[in-house]
DNA sequence: GGAACTCGCCAC
DNA sequence: AAACGTGGCGAGTTCC
């Protein structure tokens, strides 16, 4: 790495120290008070699970002494060997799955308990039990560490700051309804929008993609949902069609940027949209549309019956996608690849260097992974700066890649809102002279002594 | 009988 | 041929 690079992450440490020092404040009465909950669900969920034949077997089966369904590979003996049900998927020895896509598949009720349970577990042990572990004088105080990722990201533990639930409304409640600023402070998130987006065009400088992200009207997400579910009267304001344009984003548009191809974007999408991916799909199937039409008939009216037709239809939207649409952003992608075959390394625009062996995905996606984290950093550190100098009540007490989560003081509401604003917009812009598309950001915020599960958009 | 490891799963 | 990157847990294995 070059000296820019070295400084960044030596700065970004002593920043990043500040907000371990800081903490977060955690409700460990609560925290315990959820514990006891799930155990009490966990419990009941066994019982019933052991009154079942299905578990009888089992237990039979393995000559009377009693089975551990929190063992896989005690699990996956039983379904593949004794039952001899076909597995559906395979884990990477080869063996049946015995993750939450392939029990759901064989279609055996006591699976879905065993599911339940999993998920249970893992908001107990995992979150709620890592922060009663992990709490000194009521603070949890994440680590950030930037010597551990690949691809110069940071990564964070003790607990993990960055993969708390929050898609999950069951495990977002458990978990975040434990999480609180300081009294009478409030919890803001700050998120760059579309970070990676915005730097991977820096990287490739598709003129379409330029388009896309320096023209606030324009909509590539929305592009696309219109050409992957050929919906003719788009209306970005309908709620049914906002859900395609998530579609889109989500099973087709990112997963191609990660060098995913259409025949996974297809499985996925079906099972996203409700549509089956064995057999022809019917007209009374899948989410529903807007205009009260399930997607079902929706597809079938245009002709796509059937996930294959579907695939085909995607691969045809691939090759439109790289070569019609982003056909510079497709060169870099050649190009970049030769240039690591040429050097035996990549070098990030933020003077990160990646070395070893990498295949073409990595190397397409490292240098923006990393770069925006960078972005984040560098906002991070300069945002530091200023409160430590000015001595703000404020503090920056997590980050998670792309966002930065602060303790407000709320009479500094305002005027964090506003340096930040201008660090993450303007002053970055003028630090790494390539960043050529407009950044922007949002934020969320909760009120005042709430919780972190309460936080709402605000606009900034 | 514990440390250190791998695997599979799942959270982001 | 076919999804980038993490951390953490429980189960199971290996080694001393």
């Amino acid at each position: 790495m070059n000296s820019e690079a070295y400084n960044l992450l030596h700065d970004g440490s002593l920043a990043l120290g500040r907000a371990e020092r800081a903490g977060i404040r955690v409700d460990l009465k609560r925290a315990k008070k959820n514990k006891e909950a799930l155990t009490i669900k966990i419990e009941a969920l066994t019982k019933e699970l052991h009154k079942s034949n299905f578990y009888k077997r089992w237990v039979y089966s393995a000559g009377g002494t009693p089975r551990n369904m929190n063992s896989d590979t005690q699990l996956g003996n039983y379904l593949y060997k004794v039952l001899k049900l076909k597995p559906t998927k395979l884990n990477t020895s080869k063996k049946g799955s015995t993750d939450e896509e392939a029990l759901e598949s064989l279609n055996v009720p006591e699976l879905n308990t065993i599911l339940k349970i999993r998920k249970l577990k893992n908001i107990r042990d995992t979150f709620l039990e890592g922060f009663v572990r992990e709490a000194v004088d009521g603070f949890v105080h994440p680590f950030y560490n930037l010597n551990l990722v690949v691809t110069y990201r940071s990564s964070s533990d003790s607990p993990n700051f960055q993969n708390i639930p929050v898609r999950s409304l069951e495990a977002k409640k458990y978990i975040r309804k434990c999480l609180y600023p300081r009294r009478g402070h409030q919890i803001m998130e700050l998120d760059f929008k579309g970070i990676e987006v915005g730097v991977g065009t820096c990287y490739h400088k598709d003129p379409t993609m330029i388009k896309y992200v320096t023209n606030p009207k324009s909509d590539m997400h929305g592009d696309m949902a219109k050409q992957i579910f050929l919906i003719d009267d788009w209306d970005p304001s309908h709620d049914g069609h906002s859900t395609l344009r998530n579609g889109a984003k989500n099973g087709f548009v990112f997963p191609q940027f990660y060098g995913d191809y259409y025949g996974n974007n297809a499985v996925s999408l079906a099972k996203w949209g409700r549509l089956s991916s064995t057999t022809r799909w019917s007209k009374s199937e899948g989410i529903l549309l807007p205009n009260k039409v399930p997607l079902g008939k929706h597809m079938i009216n245009h002709s796509l019956t059937s996930i294959k037709l579907f695939a085909d239809h995607l691969r045809g939207i691939e090759d439109h996608f790289w070569n019609e649409r982003f056909p510079v952003y497709n060169d870099w992608k050649d190009k970049a690849w030769r240039q690591y075959q040429k050097k035996g390394y990549l070098e990030m625009l933020t003077g990160f260097k990646c070395q070893g062996v990498m295949d073409r995905k990595m190397i397409v996606n490292y240098p923006i992974q990393g770069t925006a984290f960078h972005c984040l950093l560098w906002c991070l550190i300069e945002l530091d700066r200023i409160m430590y100098r000015e001595g703000w009540e404020t503090k920056i007490i997590g980050q998670i890649h792309d966002s930065l989560i602060f303790d407000i003081y709320p009479p500094e509401l305002s005027m964090v809102i506003e340096i930040a604003k201008r660090i993450t917009t303007v002053d970055l812009l003028k630090n790494y002279p390539w960043i050529i598309v407009p950044l922007s950001v949002e934020a969320e915020l909760c009120n005042i002594d709430e919780s972190w599960y309460y936080k709402k958009k605000i606009k900034i």
